[in-house]
DNA sequence: TGGTGCTACCTTGTGACGCATGGAACCCCG
DNA sequence: CGGGGTTCCATGCGTCACAAGGTAGCACCA
């Protein structure tokens, strides 16, 4: 057991996984369970624990819209929009994003180095 | 006062704060209260209350040495060495944030794009 | 009817960690 | 002796990813 390794990318998501959500938004609108697997195969989101309480976030902090509808198989599906205001977070983040990317980057040694 | 906006980088430094310390302690060994106005200018460490703790971590997990040595002016300072065990916890690290920060950026809109 | 399994929603509790705050000790200068 | 810079540290809070567990609808099969 390797508590150390196994919860690095754990917290490498604080904080991104959200705006990640809304970039997904952008362009369709989506529902949780669907929004775990589609982000869950790029290795992003693990559980619905973690997405249910993160579009309850957003949609408390009016980023997000959500509206029911019926599924072809199962319980109806809350779908969630994109708001002008969580569009305009997504908008900032990236800038935040890119900016402290560029800052670790520049600290940390490049993968083909040795030393 | 903005909260979540302002809150943003702080959860973007989750994880990635340590091992940018581990980066800079690669090559030349380092004292705290030097390290948090370095990586501080670079806006990646704010205060002096998330760098000890930290470096507690690192001790406690084996990933750094230290070594008091007296100050010119001021108390002693302890200075913090890579172990060989941090050394490899940093390159194991710059993989998985490189293959993370990929999938962020796949995800994340360009920022010339307009939507 | 009852069982199994998938879909889909949700809540609660835990743990990690960045940070604010505050304290103590050492030093120099006036 | 007092003030300010340096340097160490500990305590408590808030946020958030995640595990675990709970409910309900639908489908299929025996």
């Amino acid at each position: 057991m390797e508590p150390r390794v196994a919860r690095v990318v754990t917290q490498l998501r604080r904080g991104t996984l959200e705006y990640c959500v809304l970039a997904v938004l952008r362009h369709e609108q989506r529902y949780a369970f669907d929004l775990v697997q589609d982000l869950g195969r790029t290795g992003l989101v693990t559980s619905e624990g973690t997405i249910y309480p993160l579009l309850s976030r957003l949609r408390r902090d009016g980023l997000v819209e959500s509206t029911w509808e019926e599924s072809p198989s199962g319980p109806p599906r809350r779908y969630y929009q994109l708001t002008a205001d969580g569009r305009a977070a997504l908008t900032a983040f990236v800038q935040e994003w890119t900016t402290f990317r560029s800052s670790v980057d520049a600290v940390l040694p490049d993968l083909e180095d040795r030393g």
